[in-house]
DNA sequence: GTATGATTAAAACAAGTGTTTGAGCACAGG
DNA sequence: CCTGTGCTCAAACACTTGTTTTAATCATAC
């Protein structure tokens, strides 16, 4: 079955590329794990690199898609006036951490996490093309609803939001798992 | 030259693995761009681990005592009563930025933000170990400037800040390189 | 049933990895 | 002068890396 095996790779990769990081993790690895050959990595997806941006496309996609839509309800709701601070915000932050599955049976988050400090800079240049237009919009939402913080301080409260974001998703599983408590 | 061998090679190390990440750069890539031999790595440090242990402990040591003393420093001004708020997290957050020269030639900030996400788990963990008393004074710390808070809670906001921080130094200097606007 | 194209399998490929070896050097103290 | 000691060097070690190749196998359409 070729796309089980698609599928199975991409499953391996994506649990192996969240513990260990990309570099880190040899094909063969996630081959044996998979139960696959070794060949098939190339043959269907390319290179290792190819297979890091499908592991990662398959789950972006829908979180942006996501996001963009929860966006749109918000600014539907707000009309004319400035959209609501929280709403936004939770528009953004909400799609990842409900993307699938629980908290530390989910590589994907960890791997996302990861991969905003890693690879190198030609990769992390096309990952993050993905965002660009996701940023955008939230950036112009967060200023019409803080319409008195300047654009500059707005900007860095963004990267550190995002910060937190990663943060907690590469070490939040194991937090939790030793005793940190979550609500909601 | 032994002492100035060991200190090339951690003055590159410093630099190549803030810019590739740990596992991506190569021991050839190192003593190279030094000017010394391969086996030197193994002579001075043991282990191309140990290394990076060293490049860590290097800079860190010093950061993590300005912390305390800078901590001390706000206590002790705050008496019995609780110290302020902002000067403790100022006393956590500004040594690492000053550690030393500019911000985008410092390669140590960048290994700083990525080490948070990188390398395997056991040397995480002796990562960490060097954190551990730190940590614990400026949660008690935190914990008297702001008592009306769940601890619960307060664990979060220090987890988002050490991510903020962690991800503004992988990403700060590039940012500011393409017109983030800094003040202080 | 056979031909066709997609998928898998084992093996080899060339290059790169961290580490070790052992010979060589410089230079101190006896 | 010689003998250690600390250090550097080229070379080799054993192994792993991503990728290719070649042949075998599979499903499907004619």
């Amino acid at each position: 079955m070729a796309i089980d095996t698609r599928n199975r790779i991409l499953d391996v990769a994506e649990r192996m590329f969240g513990e260990r990081g990309f570099p880190a993790t040899s094909l063969r690895d996630i081959t044996t794990e998979a139960g696959v050959n070794v060949a098939s990595v190339n043959y269907h997806f390319g290179s290792k690199e190819a297979l890091l941006a499908e592991v990662l496309e398959r789950r972006l996609k829908p979180i942006n898609e996501r996001r963009l839509q929860l966006l749109d309800a918000v600014e539907a709701r707000a009309g004319n006036g400035p959209p609501e601070l929280e709403a936004v915000i939770r528009a953004f932050l909400s799609p990842p951490f409900h993307s699938r599955g629980v908290w530390g049976e989910n590589g994907f988050q960890r791997l996302v996490g990861r991969i905003h400090s890693e690879t190198n800079e030609d990769f992390r240049a096309t990952f993050v093309k993905q965002f660009d237009h996701v940023v955008e919009r939230f950036t112009a939402a967060l200023h019409r609803a803080l319409p008195d913080l300047e654009v500059a301080d707005l900007r860095w409260r963004i990267l550190f939001m995002v910060g937190s974001m990663a943060f907690t998703m590469s070490w939040g599983p194991r937090l939790v798992a030793r005793g940190f408590t979550t609500r909601d």
